[in-house]
DNA sequence: GCTTAGGATTTG
């Protein structure tokens, strides 16, 4: 609130009778009233109302600049809610009555959906409240003593991600992949149903914090399901389930009181209550819940809104949330702080992992803390192990096993090296369960295999348990529920039960295998351990020395209760910072490795790269100059002295900008200034805004031809739409080359740009053709753009001389308007590794040389903004392990420039490279 | 084709 934009200087703040847009914090001084607590007896001398206009009258003249004007402006969303408990029925929209030149002032500077705060103003009775339902009372603003302040409105913004994102404004975006975060209208398309008054049966968009929630699972139909509780201010817990296929379309809930957003959510009574699901056109973005901290949305949607009220309720939400008493959750502690017998969450990577059996996975991971309690110990064959097997000693003894079961052990199963992973549900237990053990440990996973293979074949076993053979009786109470029989046959793959029916046979199976199996003859342990211990690649536990009962093994059990699973985080995740900052503290290049298994892999991506030609494969990029240089290592690049070259072979560890589409720019090779691209939605908008007053265009060297549009009604009135063509050209047959349109919204120059070479959008200036203003594309060509730039053209629209059968080009063009056009630009910052070292380098000055595309291709197809995703996945594969990334020969110079601190600073930059491989 | 799940620790 404290923020107030300066919009107009001229105004004196404190002067009465003004409309004023430069206060610092109107109305500080005075207590703000809701609008619903406003009546007739209200003190109005210290009062003021803030609210937002709802409904803008026109500006009726009394004659002799005196003017009358109403309004009604609305109690915001937030302290509407906040005071819903306590206020009557009273309506929270108000009508204001303002006069003289006040009223003028308001009618000239205020846009309906803008906030206001009024002062110095009386309340009469409304005499149209029967009539427009509103507030009984209404608010009388004279010159006398009212003040009217208006909050600056934040443009929202709009992400758009991809050609989907822009398909509202067809035709086809040509920098729908590429372009920037802009504003577009100012009133947001969804509205949020706060939660207690969801009603069964609809589609609704809703806010709300997370206090319980299920990483996704499998279900037993086609998808995953995420399982959450959400509650929000008005405090009403509502339960959601939500069905994806795929796993990064689901939530990205990570921490109890994470904020989520969804839209197109189906509200269903279910047990009393109403509980939500997503329906088609399902959307989901959610936030860290925690104040302060920015306001970041997570979501793999290709196109999502995003706007300053959405930080808004964000915030209120946040805020509101820190103060509740959320039921505590499963603790999140460092590996350092776990307590043994105590389930818990760890955020950790994962370093490699091996397959015990079919409903087993272990996972080797660290977060940088070491665990204080003995740990038991696994052997796993080298030849099992999946990633990076050896590690040096310090990284080494960080690392612990996490034993993954059932459900979880097929998400693990495609969890890659390094990844980041929010374990949840942890068991710290010891080896050995209390009760009787029928089986020496070793072979306890060993069974666990064999018990599917067994129960699936041998019915029988299954029929004849008995209740008083059950060691635990939880687990007989789901026997008799649900009995044993649907079980069989019904689930094809490793995982052959529905996952309600986990329980009885996991707690059965011990029980089976122990009292019946053998007994029956049905299986041999002799057997057992010479036959499938011998293909089990991972034993468990390998005790050596010290008591087994005191080694602490971590088990992620089988099911989903608690909020048990496995999810992968984002890279950019702020948990992973401080884990990331330790990790990298450790040293990797020393020579003392703890070789895992029998035989060691050799451990590529800590390994100069001097010594692992062979190993490397081929370049995936080659140098393209001509410099007869030794190749050096990035640290000797380092230590040089700037303005030089370098040829270096180095891996990609990683790159900026994520999303890439951030990467295109604008830029003038005249005064190099670089601007980002903006978005259809703000063209849309400037397009749309500047079509409604085209204006007359008159001059002489023109033809116009005028269409009239027929509007849908009162709020879009008819528009005229002009196509001038110039008289030169038509008279050389050629009127098609080049047409300048006035009155036209994007969508009719997209679809004028598809029809005619090139399109020039103009607007009335004096009865003469003027550009528009360079915030958007001065000239169209199919579907590419063409920029100019602010500083550096010199406009006025004349007519193109042409010679003859002379082609045009944008370049004539822009020379004949004085327009300096931009250029695209592709700016990355990636990280190199060699070995131990990284150093920062850019792409910019020979982006087209390296992805071997043309920029103004990229900005207009999605073909070339492929190639380009398709070029760095390759080079930097998601996911993967550095030792998975291709080495690249490349070409650097270094360069110094000055910081705004006065300090000279050394840049990098590839030039002069070329990837040479890139998958289809 | 249009369900699946609808919180409530495993028994490794």
């Amino acid at each position: 609130d404290n923020n107030y934009c300066c919009v107009n200087t001229e105004r004196c703040p404190t002067m009465p009778g003004h409309v004023v847009l430069d206060q610092a914090s109107p109305g500080s001084h005075l207590t703000r009233i809701l609008i619903s607590m406003i009546n007739a007896a209200t003190d109005c001398s210290q009062a003021s109302v803030r609210g937002k206009v709802i409904q803008k009258g026109p500006l009726v003249s009394l004659g002799d600049e005196d003017f009358v004007l109403k309004a009604v402006i609305e109690e915001e969303a937030s302290a509407q809610s906040s005071s819903a408990r306590s206020s009557s029925s009273i309506s929270a929209s108000i009508n204001v009555i303002l006069f003289g030149p006040l009223a003028r002032d308001f009618s000239e500077a205020v846009n309906q959906g803008e906030v206001v705060v009024v002062t110095g103003f009386t309340v009469g009775k409304s005499p149209t409240a029967h009539k427009d339902r509103l507030h009984p009372c209404n608010l009388l603003l004279s010159a006398e003593d009212a003040c009217l302040y208006v909050l600056p409105s934040q443009p929202p913004r709009v992400v758009s991600r991809s050609p989907v994102a822009s398909k509202r404004t067809s035709p086809p975006s040509p920098s729908s992949e590429v372009s920037k975060p802009a504003k577009v209208s100012k009133v947001s398309k969804y509205t949020y149903v706060p939660l207690n008054e969801l009603k069964p049966g609809a589609v609704v968009n809703v806010y709300g914090v997370v206090v319980f929630f299920k990483q996704p699972y499998k279900t037993r139909g086609t998808d995953y399901c995420s399982s959450l509780k959400i509650t929000d201010q008005s405090n009403q817990k509502v339960g959601c389930n939500i069905f994806c296929e795929r796993l990064e379309d689901h939530p990205k809930v990570f921490q109890l009181g994470d904020i989520i957003r969804m839209h197109r959510v189906k509200t269903q009574a279910f047990g009393g209550s109403i509980s939500l699901l997503n329906t088609f056109g399902f959307s989901v973005v959610t936030f860290d819940g925690r104040p302060k901290g920015p306001v970041v949305p997570r979501t793999s949607s290709k196109s999502f809104q995003f706007e300053s009220k959405d930080e808004r309720i964000v915030e209120e939400l946040r805020t509101w949330a820190a103060d509740q008493d959320f039921l505590p959750t499963t603790p999140r502690v460092h590996l350092s702080g776990v307590q043994p017998q105590s389930y818990f969450d760890l955020t950790c990577q994962l370093l490699w992992k091996a397959p015990v059996d079919n409903s087993c996975l272990l996972l080797k991971v660290w977060d940088g803390t070491r665990c204080p309690h003995p740990l038991q110990k696994f052997t796993v064959e080298a030849s099992a192990i999946e990633g990076p097997s050896s590690l040096s000693r310090e990284r080494s003894d960080l690392a612990v096993v996490i034993l993954v079961f059932d459900n979880h052990a097929d998400i693990g199963r495609h969890l890659k090296a390094w990844t980041h992973v929010l374990a949840s549900g942890l068991d710290p237990c010891s080896g050995l369960r209390p009760g009787p053990m029928f089986w020496p440990q070793t072979w306890t996973h060993v069974l666990a295999s064999a018990r599917t293979h067994v129960l699936a074949s041998a019915r029988t076993l299954c029929s004849g348990l008995r209740p008083d053979s059950m060691f635990w009786p939880q687990a007989w109470t789901h026997v008799l529920a649900s009995g044993l029989d649907p079980c069989f046959g019904l689930r094809p793959g490793p995982m052959f039960w529905p996952q309600a029916w986990t329980h009885v046979l996991a707690s059965a199976r011990t029980h089976v295998l122990a009292t019946v199996l053998v007994s029956q003859g049905l299986l041999d342990p002799e057997d057992l351990e010479g036959k499938v211990l011998r293909k089990c690649p991972t034993s468990v536990p390998c005790s050596s020395g010290g008591s087994v009962q005191n080694q602490l093994a971590f088990h992620l059990h089988g099911g989903t209760s608690f909020g048990r699973g496995l999810r992968v985080l984002p890279d950019d995740s702020p948990d992973i910072q401080e884990l990331r900052r330790v990790v990298e503290s450790i040293p990797e290049d020393d020579n003392d490795f703890d070789v895992e298994g029998d035989s060691a892999i050799m451990e590529t991506w800590g390994t100069p790269p001097e010594t692992m030609d062979d190993a490397r494969g081929p370049c995936a990029t080659e140098r393209r100059c001509s410099h007869a240089l030794q190749q050096v290592t990035l640290e000797e690049v380092k230590q040089s002295a700037p303005d030089q070259r370098f040829h270096v072979t180095a891996q990609l560890k990683s790159y900026q900008p994520r999303p890439l589409y951030q990467a295109l720019k604008l830029h003038c090779p005249k005064c190099r200034a670089i601007q980002e691209i903006p978005d259809d939605d703000f063209l849309s908008e400037a397009f749309s805004e500047a079509s409604k007053a085209p204006g007359c265009v008159t001059d002489p060297w023109l033809l116009t031809e005028s269409i009239l549009l027929p509007g849908d009604g009162p709020q879009s009135p008819g528009r005229s739409l002009s196509i001038h063509l110039s008289k030169e050209l038509c008279k050389n047959g050629r009127s098609k080359d080049l047409i300048y349109v006035t009155g036209a919204t994007l969508e009719d120059v997209c679809q004028l740009a598809a029809a005619y070479q090139y399109m020039l959008p103009v607007m009335s200036s004096g009865g003469s053709a003027s550009l528009m203003d360079f915030s958007v594309p001065f000239l169209f060509r199919g579907t590419k753009r063409y920029y100019g730039c602010k500083q550096c053209s010199q406009v006025s629209v004349k007519e193109l001389k042409i010679d003859g059968s002379e082609e045009i080009n944008e370049e004539m063009i822009a020379e004949a308007m004085g327009v300096q056009l931009l250029q695209y630009g592709l700016l990355m910052k990636l990280q190199l590794q060699q070995g131990p070292d990284t150093l920062e380098v850019l792409l910019w000055r020979d982006a087209e040389t390296f992805f071997q595309v043309s920029l103004e291709d990229v900005a207009a197809n999605q073909e070339a903004q492929n190639k380009i995703r398709g070029t760095m996945d390759f080079l930097c594969p998601p996911g993967g392990s550095i030792a998975d990334h291709p080495w690249l020969d490349l070409c650097l110079t270094t360069y110094t420039v000055q910081e705004d601190d006065g300090l000279k600073r050394v840049c990098y930059q590839v030039c002069q490279t070329s990837t040479i491989t890139t998958p289809a």
